[in-house]
DNA sequence: TGTGATCTGTAACAATTATCACTGAATCAG
DNA sequence: CTGATTCAGTGATAATTGTTACAGATCACA
C-alpha cells in the first residue's frame, strides 16, 4: 500500500495537526505485518513507538512457566503505553505483542517523540491520553481477574473478540482462550459446552459463533 | 511542621533542581495526613497532583459489591499516576487511596504540573518515572491476581507491609488482608495459622509479626 | 482414501477457595 | 469490673477451578 499525506489526513487528521501528520510521514515508518506476528516479547528492546492504522495488537502478560493474562487490545488510532513508557525511559519491554489479525501501523522513533512532546500540543496530548487508556484497560483487566469468575470472564473475553472482529463469528481454539485466561484448555471446554447449553453459543471446531451474547 | 526550602532541597534535590523547587514551594500545598484517611475514592474529581514526602498512601480497587483489590503502594518520592492521568485528562478517579501511616505530602494543581512539563526537563523525567513506576506495579498486581494462589499471595502481601512499614512487626487484622487480596477473613486467618504451624510467623491479636518470610 | 495432527468432549478426581455457623479471646468504654 | 464489641480459630460443607486420562471428531494433505 501507499503510504501519502492524504491517506494519514483521513487516518489521523482529527488527532494531529498538519505540519505533524508530515513528520509522522517523514519520520515513521509504515509496516504491514500478519496475524499472528510477534511485535515484541518479554526481554526484547523497544526502540519505536507503534501507531495502529488498521487491525489490532493483542498485549498479553506471561509468567515464567509460559502461562499468560490478556491485558488489553489496541486497535486503530491506538498506541502503545508500555512502549511509551519503555522508550521514555530505555527499558526493556514487560509484556507480549500479538498482531490479532491483520494489522498496518506506522512506527516512530524514540528521540522524535520527545520532540514532538514540546513542540506539538496536540501529540501531547495523544501520548497523556494513551497512558489513560491503557491505564483504563490494565484496572479493567485487574477487575476481570480479580473479582469475575471463570465463566464470567468467559463472556467478556469473547464479547471483547467480537467487537474486535466487528463480527459474532470468529475463529479460535479453545486452548488459546484458555492460554489468554491462563487456564486449561479443559476448562475452557467445559465453560462454552455450558454455554452452548445455555443457547447463547454455537460451537464447532476452532470456531464460536455468539447467540445472544454480544447483545446483553 | 514547617516547610522551607532547605528542607525540600534534602528530600527531593535528587530528582529537581532548585529553581523548581522554589516553585513547589510557593504552588504546592503541605498537608499532613492520618493513618487511614480517604485520599481519594472512586468518583471524586482530582484536582492536584500528591508528592510523597514521608509515609505511604495504599492504592486499592474496589469492586461495585465492597469487595477490593490492592494495587500498590506509594512511598516517599512517590507521585501517583493515576492522579496524574486524571488530573491531565480531567476525569474522575477509578480508584482509592487511603493513607497507610501518617503520611506528609505536597499537593501540585494541575496547571502547574503542565507547566512546568515543558518548563523543567526534570519535572518531565519525573512524571514520566511516575508512569513507568505505576504500569510496573500495576503488572506485578496483575501477576500476582493472575498467577499466584492465595497463600503465595497473602506472603508477598506481607512481605510488601514489612518493607512499608520499614519493621518485621505490624499492627493489621486478618479482615484488612482478606480485603486487600479480595478474600474473606476466614480464608486468612487459615492461611495465617498455617504460616504460623510452619514458624514463619508469629500471630496476636491485631498484630503480625514475620519470622523468616523477610529473608525468603 | 487413509493417516497423522490438531481440536474437542467428558468423566473422575484433586486442590483450592468460599461460605456458614459457631466458639472463645482480647479489648474497650463506661 | 462488666458487658459490648471486635477479632481470631475452626469444623463442616459447597462451589469453583485444576489435573489426568482417554475417546472421538475434524482436518490437512500425501
Amino acid at each position: 500500500m501507499k503510504l501519502d499525506l492524504n491517506f494519514l489526513h483521513n487516518k489521523l487528521g482529527m488527532l494531529f495537526e498538519m505540519a505533524l501528520l508530515e513528520e509522522i510521514l517523514e519520520f515513521g515508518t509504515y509496516t504491514e505485518i500478519e496475524e499472528g506476528f510477534v511485535l515484541m516479547k518479554p526481554g526484547g528492546f523497544i526502540k519505536t513507538v507503534p501507531i495502529l492504522l488498521s487491525g489490532s495488537i493483542k498485549i498479553v502478560r506471561s509468567d515464567t512457566e509460559g502461562r499468560e493474562a490478556l491485558l488489553y487490545y489496541l486497535g486503530e488510532n491506538d498506541s502503545c503505553a508500555m512502549s511509551l513508557t519503555c522508550c521514555l525511559n530505555s527499558r526493556k519491554s514487560e509484556i507480549t505483542a500479538i498482531s490479532d489479525s491483520k494489522t498496518r501501523l506506522i512506527s516512530i522513533p524514540i528521540n522524535k517523540i520527545e520532540e514532538w512532546m514540546t513542540k506539538y500540543s496536540s501529540w501531547k496530548e495523544f501520548v497523556f491520553m494513551t497512558y489513560q487508556k491503557r491505564f483504563d484497560d490494565l484496572l479493567m483487566a485487574i477487575d476481570q481477574i480479580a473479582f469475575f469468575k471463570l465463566d464470567e470472564r468467559l463472556i467478556t473475553l469473547l464479547k471483547k473478540k467480537s467487537a474486535q472482529c466487528g463480527c459474532l463469528v470468529f475463529n479460535i481454539t479453545h486452548e488459546e482462550l484458555g492460554n489468554e485466561l491462563a487456564t486449561s484448555r479443559e476448562v475452557i471446554s467445559r465453560l462454552l459446552k455450558q454455554l452452548e447449553r445455555l443457547g447463547r453459543v454455537k460451537l464447532s471446531r476452532n470456531k464460536i459463533e455468539l447467540l445472544d451474547i454480544a447483545l446483553k
